[in-house]
DNA sequence: TAAATGATTTGATTTAAATCAATTGTAATT
DNA sequence: AATTACAATTGATTTAAATCAAATCATTTA
């Protein structure tokens, strides 16, 4: 389950410039004429459900941007709890900008196809490109934002907020990628929300349950739900 | 309490060469001979005990680096919820790479002084300076897994482990900016603590009194400890 | 020095969420 | 279709931390 497939190379050359998330994507800020030179310091790969992408005590020589699919990283504390950081979704990018081990381990969640790339190869075009390099700090930047609005809803907000915010959070996030908002589809199993968001699976099935009670969603199963009333929603996310 | 002073500008002129914790900071990128430009984007502002630097919903035109003295960064929820992001010390660097509002206010802890850097000029500076902008990806890059680590603790961590990673790691960031890192004084208050580690100043007095009981530190007075037993700490810190 | 104010600690009680336990639902396999 | 395995839900009980309450300690002010 661990070895990852590559892509048909001879599609590659064009592969960038036919990326339907390119938009969503760090490498945006590249002009069509540089695409030709960037997309040689990567190769696109693929992921099966549940494959492991890298383990945190890994060597970090890689940086990811997925194209297709979710991915969630996570952290393992020495006695087996799991903290999950994050859920990734398309155009997203991962990894760490650093030597070292890296500081989370990442899953696929379904079939996910991402490009990787070397990290040396790519702080050298970093070093050429000021535009990519400045793109990169402004994404590194606004990853932070999300981490500390994290820190938050982890020191201060209750359960029911917790799960209100995760909704209404990917139900934005499917807008922004230009897919449909409502219903979301979740990916990820009750577990993993747990683990995401500082609650045990019977926590967050109990305010699953709560909030199709009260009207806010209907769980058509469990791994799609209808938002029926976004401002209440968006109230009881604080 | 709220309009800062500047310092004399007489003697600023070699403010750069002469900062101590230059080498603690992202400006230690650059060499003597670029320093005189550099500081020339900046100015050094004073701020005394519980005065504001600025708050979450102010437009973000500022950037700013600690030389002396500690912050405290912090969201404040719309029902006063008040959850601390981070205590920063000389040398860290705040505020938002972005326009728009900032993603959380600042308050001084004690005296302060911080070179403010205005967030257009710094654009235009690294724009010309490709080795500030990297120093500023993996500074950026290295705050998101501090951050991320903080989301561990609040996921995960009981209220033992909480505390004692935080004294930990106080410990040490003494040690990394070259301070004697026992005993240690917190500048800030046990209800920051508490707003900190998303607990109640109860439950950390508590908690300082059983590591107390259990011989891990010694409480001198109740900004000044002594870690009796580093190696019980890090053990508790998980 | 005494009074007053604010910060911290300690104790008693409550509560939100975890844990323990059982059941129901769903998808895969034979 | 029956069996198995796994995921999710629901209920009963426990518990860790919050809340409520009071006492102690430290610092400032009169």
């Amino acid at each position: 389950m661990n070895s990852a497939q590559l892509t048909n190379p001879e599609t590659s050359h064009t592969r960038c410039s036919l990326c339907k998330i390119r938009s969503y994507s760090f490498c945006r800020c590249l002009h069509d004429d540089e695409l030709k030179v960037f997309q040689e310091i990567s190769t696109e790969k693929k992921y099966e459900n549940n494959q492991n992408i890298f383990l945190q005590q890994d060597e970090s020589v890689n940086l990811f941007n997925i194209t297709e699919g979710n991915v969630k990283i996570y952290q393992l504390l020495n006695d087996g709890r799991i903290q999950i950081i994050g859920f990734l979704y398309p155009g997203d990018f991962f990894g760490s900008y650093k030597n070292g081990k890296y500081n989370y381990s990442a899953d696929a969640i379904g079939n996910v196809r991402a490009c990787v790339f070397d990290q040396e190869k790519l702080d050298k075009y970093i070093e050429k490109n000021m535009s990519l390099a400045k793109e990169l700090l402004h994404l590194t930047s606004h990853e932070l934002t999300l981490a500390q609005d994290r820190i938050s809803v982890l020191g201060k907000f209750g359960v029911t907020e917790r799960l209100g915010k995760f909704i209404f959070n990917i139900s934005e996030q499917r807008k922004r990628i230009g897919w449909k908002n409502n219903p979301i589809s979740l990916p990820m199993t009750r577990q993993d929300i747990a683990d995401y968001l500082g609650l045990t699976i019977e926590t967050v099935s109990r305010e699953f349950s709560k909030l199709k009670i009260s009207n806010v969603i209907k769980i058509l199963n469990s791994k799609q739900i209808f938002i029926t009333d976004f401002e209440k929603l968006a109230s009881i996310s604080s």
